[in-house]
DNA sequence: CCTGTTTATGTCAAATTCGGCATATTCAAA
DNA sequence: TTTGAATATGCCGAATTTGACATAAACAGG
């Protein structure tokens, strides 16, 4: 799981601010960058349970397929504004988004 | 609580997309409201109660004071991943901000 | 009342994110 | 392998958000 998202780190250039190397994050940047990753994923897998495809998540937030691609992606060029709207369209509610950063397991 | 949320909708011209009156939001436009007003408020009171200035605020993430008090005033031209920043740099853990969304009380 | 500090409000050009579109790649079914 | 659907990647001008700066308003001590 942690493997993961390092390696959705590696894959993509994420700036970092000025060290290039993501080990050198300060605690509030991994912080960051991990909530983010946090909900790209969910998106992603809610998306799948409710099998929808990306250009029909994309219609209903009023976006475009390539965006939520970039989305599910953890692309740093997504606004966490587009990804939480994009959660909550998708029937997640601030609790369960509030259990997710928690690290609670989701309940069946 | 919910009176102060409110107030601060009323107040702050929140486009709602297409329907001016507040109260006629679908339930994920009201979630993700009451979301970026839940975690602005927590940037209020987190730093005060690190006695921080808002100028102080601004300096350590670079940004400035004037962005904060739109920050905290719930103004919708801020991008959650301004407040997350803020937040975090507060001292805020990601588990922490996941209880404020789950509305559990802070502990002690 | 002053005076200094903090917070609120408005404006600007620069930077970032936006939706849309084309196209490449991946993947599964036939 | 071929075909078609789904996803990934790159680019564009438009829209939004950015930090900055100025200035007003609110607040507290003297």
């Amino acid at each position: 799981m942690d493997k993961k998202k390092r390696q959705q780190l590696e894959e993509k250039g994420f700036k970092s601010g000025s060290a290039a190397d993501f080990l050198e994050l300060t605690p509030e940047e991994e912080a960051y960058i991990d909530i983010r990753l946090d909900i790209s994923n969910m998106v992603k897998s809610q998306r799948a349970k409710r099998g929808w495809t990306q250009e029909q998540l994309a219609r209903v937030i009023g976006s475009s397929q390539s965006r939520i691609a970039k989305l599910e992606g953890g692309d740093p060029g997504i606004s966490m504004d587009l990804m939480i709207k994009a959660l909550l369209r998708l029937g997640t509610s601030k609790k369960q988004l509030g259990r997710l950063l928690k690290g609670e397991p989701e309940p069946a």
